[in-house]
DNA sequence: ACCGGAAGTGTTAACGCTAACATCCAGCCT
DNA sequence: AGGCTGGATGTTAGCGTTAACACTTCCGGT
């Protein structure tokens, strides 16, 4: 009822009400312990007949602090990428967190550098990198950056904290399932030589490839995106050495299994093929995908743990390790011979 | 050189080196022209001497603009949506805004009116909804928002502002499309019922078909995921009466592909399939998928053109529409008869 | 020589909030 | 009874910025 206010109402407005002073309203807003009930459930009457919400702004002013958290992000067009900025989100506003997203378009350091720079004119009280690398890091204002710098799901260099998929045991599952099928020309399709994912991967590989005793062939290296899979696959085909092939992401391996088609060739009778990241969609390819899962909710929570104790202090440095988890479908089988 | 800076310099720090008034440090700042050019450049050797960077809390405090635009999108894990989040975040940034994003994990309107109430307290300039329906609008703080509201590639219902890709000339585009190669029995898998894509998409299939004067099959309605393609291609494959089939979205195409094969129907020549999105992967689909493909980077800059007029007060609605184009490859084909 | 005005600059007062300190009033101990 | 403790509340002073206005110059026109 009454009083069309004319802008929105501010501490003062609801403690006129309430018959209290600003600083009780405050109190009450912000959960002090230091409140007689009684004034504490006029206040909260006044807050809900005004309609109050604080203004952040001000507080941001005030305490330092904006409650806002930075995500710089690339290959959001990715499943990956983007399902774990999805987890970050929900984690961080379950913990009272907004989070401002600063996409990269191309993943430069200029491009990383000036994504972050804007980020710190937020006054976001941390950072999170999820990107290939984190060579930006080192340019401009994030050489001395005095918040947190989570990198997600990447190559825990600079950062001082990291959460991320074990994507190296992952890659070893992904192997290792091959080579109990008993293939021994297991062939690799790597994601670009440049991302972290992409090296970790390669090197589960190899290291299970070595652990069994087989011969390592020549990777093959990809872009992340089916066109590049497809293209290299028609490569592999002509060679025709292989028996099984792990790939680096679900996305090359469309073009692959395409590729493979293309050639006569059929999965999983004559190739097996892995994929990596288990995509909705790899369930229902042809023929379904064997594939890898990461679980880009559990990041999410870990890297939001991880930096709320980094902004308050309690911790400078830290790190997180999620394990994979290998989905057999119908894209392996023993091979032939 | 010189004296470590205990903590970040204001404007009056800055002041102080170069020798004027903290105001004309902000008026060098804020580009104003009423500046001496020498007075400027001493202001700004200053400010670079210091690595002076301004507060946005005060700023926002002082100007009443957060400078912030707020994000609600759901179905983020999908290619459409976290693209046009990606365009629009671009935009944004190239225009001085910042993007604060809610992602909704379930399309409830009290999810919705969650997300919008949170990205109301942090104060953002307007609000931009990636979402299957308004209907959160109606709910909590979202009856009286006092900023612009902007529904992004959805039903432009309750929200005074709208972009979207024209859905039902793309939907004409492709059964156009399988008309003209003489196909007589169109199916369609929808999305769900209550997303206004595929209520578009659908209605530009019933109204092509129509105009050629075919007869318009019972929609089979699915959930835009691969696994309800599959179920749904499962009975149309049991029915076998379409030749060809428009199905609402590319996920859904895989399923429905996976299913014909099964099914041991073949594509294109037993029956024609036309995909909506064009997906990266869609080129590398077997066989290649003939679908409609939209620009998510154009979606995202006509939202920021007309937000930013919205929230200058130059308009208070306005309504974009994207067309979309059809792209041709080895899914569709004559029918053989 | 005087005045008007424009260009350049400075001064002051908010913006809405929290932290720190000040005050008040019971209740209780000695 | 007096003073002391501590819980509940009020008062004050900024946080860093911009808006509004005030103040100097300096120039050209009469």
């Amino acid at each position: 009822m009454s009083a069309t206010a004319r802008s929105a109402p501010r501490l003062e407005d609801v403690a006129r009400v309430a018959g209290v002073s600003h600083q009780t309203v405050s109190r009450v807003i912000n959960g002090s312990t230091k409140v007689a009930p009684a004034t504490r459930d006029r206040v909260l009457e006044a807050v809900r007949e005004l309609g109050y919400r604080r203004n952040n702004a001000a507080r941001a002013l005030v305490t330092q602090k904006s409650g806002v958290i930075g995500v710089v992000a690339a290959g959001l067009g990715y499943f990956g990428p983007s399902s774990t900025v999805v987890g970050l989100e929900l984690a961080a506003r379950a913990r009272g967190y907004s989070m401002v997203l600063a996409s990269l378009p191309d993943v430069t350091p200029e491009a990383t550098s000036a994504a972050i720079d804007h980020l710190v004119s937020e006054a976001v009280e941390a950072i999170v990198l999820i990107a290939p690398d984190d060579t930006g890091l080192d340019l401009g204002i994030g050489s001395t950056l005095p918040i947190p710098v989570l990198v997600l799901d990447a190559a825990p260099g600079r950062a001082s904290f990291a959460v991320g998929v074990d994507h190296e045991a992952g890659a070893m599952l992904a192997t290792q399932h091959l080579v109990d099928l008993g293939h021994t020309r297991i062939a690799h399709i790597s994601g670009p030589r440049d991302w972290y994912q992409a090296q970790a991967r390669e090197a589960g590989w190899r290291r299970s490839l070595s652990r069994a005793g087989l011969e390592v062939p020549e990777v093959l290296v990809g872009d992340w995106s089916a066109s590049s899979g497809f293209a290299l696959g028609r490569e592999l085909a002509a060679a025709g050495t292989a028996t099984a092939v792990f790939v680096a992401n679900d996305q090359m391996s469309i073009g692959l299994l395409r590729a493979l088609a293309e050639a006569g060739l059929r999965v999983p009778q004559d190739v097996s093929v892995v994929g990596f990241d288990d995509i909705p969609e790899s369930e229902y390819f042809t023929p379904p995908l064997t594939t890898v899962r990461q679980n880009f909710v559990a990041l999410g929570r870990g890297a939001m743990e991880l930096l709320t104790e980094g902004i308050r202090g309690e911790i400078t440095s830290g790190s997180q390790v999620v394990p994979p988890k290998l989905v057999v479908r119908a894209s392996t089988a023993r091979p032939h011979a």
